[in-house]
DNA sequence: CGCGTCCTTGACACATATCAAGCCAAGTGG
DNA sequence: CCACTTGGCTTGATATGTGTCAAGGACGCG
């Protein structure tokens, strides 16, 4: 059982729409446990047997296909929500990026406490309604913008959720670190290593971003990335 | 209003989940109209101020980007819901590709009446996780499959959809009518025009479809479409 | 210091886009 | 009933962006 008075999510995860009575029940439930990078905790096509909220650290959703080419259909950041409630099977792997912590329930004790609770699938609806939006905005980017179109995009975005966030000299100018490798934002935006690393240093060369290291990214001319990402 | 005990979709549709008071006063918030092809209820990043059940024909989901081009991020049919509840503006457009038929709300009024029925709102949770798991196996086909793989893709996903539908010698056999023209389906698979005939052509060549009329196919080696499709 | 992993860079190949022409079927008007 | 038009589709020639293959470099770690 889980005290959830003291997480550090529990104003912005789907939680907040309980009451105390109802999130105690809820807590009771649950249980936090600590996850280390590479660790999956749903695999593509497996049994959806638990759900989670993200107390920390960062999660690929992906897809990988019968030639060993891996998609990657969302990244799940603390706060987030994870798994895939009211489903017997998940059509997508759940892998941490990064350590972190989580808080997971099994998928049947979240599906009845749900259903019980109208606030809690309101909010979670909601959710499920942005992801969707965001989903179809990255439908737009895979098939219709090349690659350049496409490292502007993923930088811009990436940008908005991380700057200022961690606490490093890059951060501090308005970078951000990166959560992943190159492969896997070749892997987010349907493209190959070699072409992501082009396109990054052929951006550095053009005086758009600073990369003072391999996974800390400065924006210096953002206008003219939002003109690249089209 | 609407006389929902004869609407043709009410038993699939999200209505299913209301007993007969409930339908009579959802009912009362919405009203049926005929919209012809080519016809736009929504309209991208436009103010969402309405959603509908669609009672009859085939409707597309899209998004242009600054240069034109567009990419279709969903197609919907009879008893699918569209529009964005619970949301300002629509990230993408919504028009009908054929003629048909919906039952439309204003979202105002749809949004107050889900709030105060969990079952609706439940099953509109149940649709929306599911089409959330569509859009993320898309994305898997715009990112990472090549053309004939997103097409063999396409023809198995169209032919469960529609096979057996309409009543027209080719559907006897197993095939189907397609609601789409070819510029429709390289907006679906993120190709161009000429790159969907050419591929057809060459499954046609191969003797794995047949393509009795512009619109009409029929699979004629599904095992062989399945394992292009990858 | 040496090893392994991740990243970058280069040369080349190939799938798909682009540009351009022609075809076909359905509809229209003489 | 037959030219004529029209819009959608197919086909061909060519261009190009991105993938593929291969080598080398940078950084972190034992």
């Amino acid at each position: 059982m889980n005290d959830c008075s003291t997480c550090v999510v529990r104003n912005r995860a789907i939680c907040a729409s309980l009451d105390s009575n109802e999130i105690e029940a809820l807590g009771r439930l649950g249980r936090q446990q600590k996850v280390s990078a590479g660790q999956s905790l749903i695999w593509e096509g497996g049994e959806a047997l638990v759900v989670a909220n993200i107390i920390d650290g960062v999660f690929k959703l992906s897809v990988n296909g019968a030639d060993g080419k891996e998609q990657i259909v969302g990244v799940a950041f603390p706060s987030d929500f994870i798994g895939r409630p009211f489903g017997e099977e998940s059509p997508y792997g759940v892998t941490a990026l990064t350590a972190g912590e989580v808080c997971m329930f099994t998928r049947r004790d979240f599906d009845n406490f749900a259903h019980q609770h109208p606030e809690l699938e309101h909010k979670l609806l909601h959710r499920t309604l942005d992801e969707l939006d965001n989903a179809r905005k990255w439908m737009q980017l895979l098939g219709r913008k090349n690659a350049e179109e496409k490292l502007a995009t993923f930088l811009l975005v990436m940008s908005k959720r991380l700057a200022g966030q961690a606490c490093n000299p890059a951060d501090l100018s308005g970078g951000f670190t990166l959560p992943f490798g190159r492969q896997q934002i070749a892997d987010i935006l349907g493209l190959t290593i070699e072409t992501v690393s082009r396109q990054l240093t052929r951006m550095k060369d053009l005086g758009l971003i600073d990369v003072p290291s391999r996974r800390d990214i400065v924006l210096r001319d953002k206008e003219a990335l939002e003109d690249l990402a089209a």
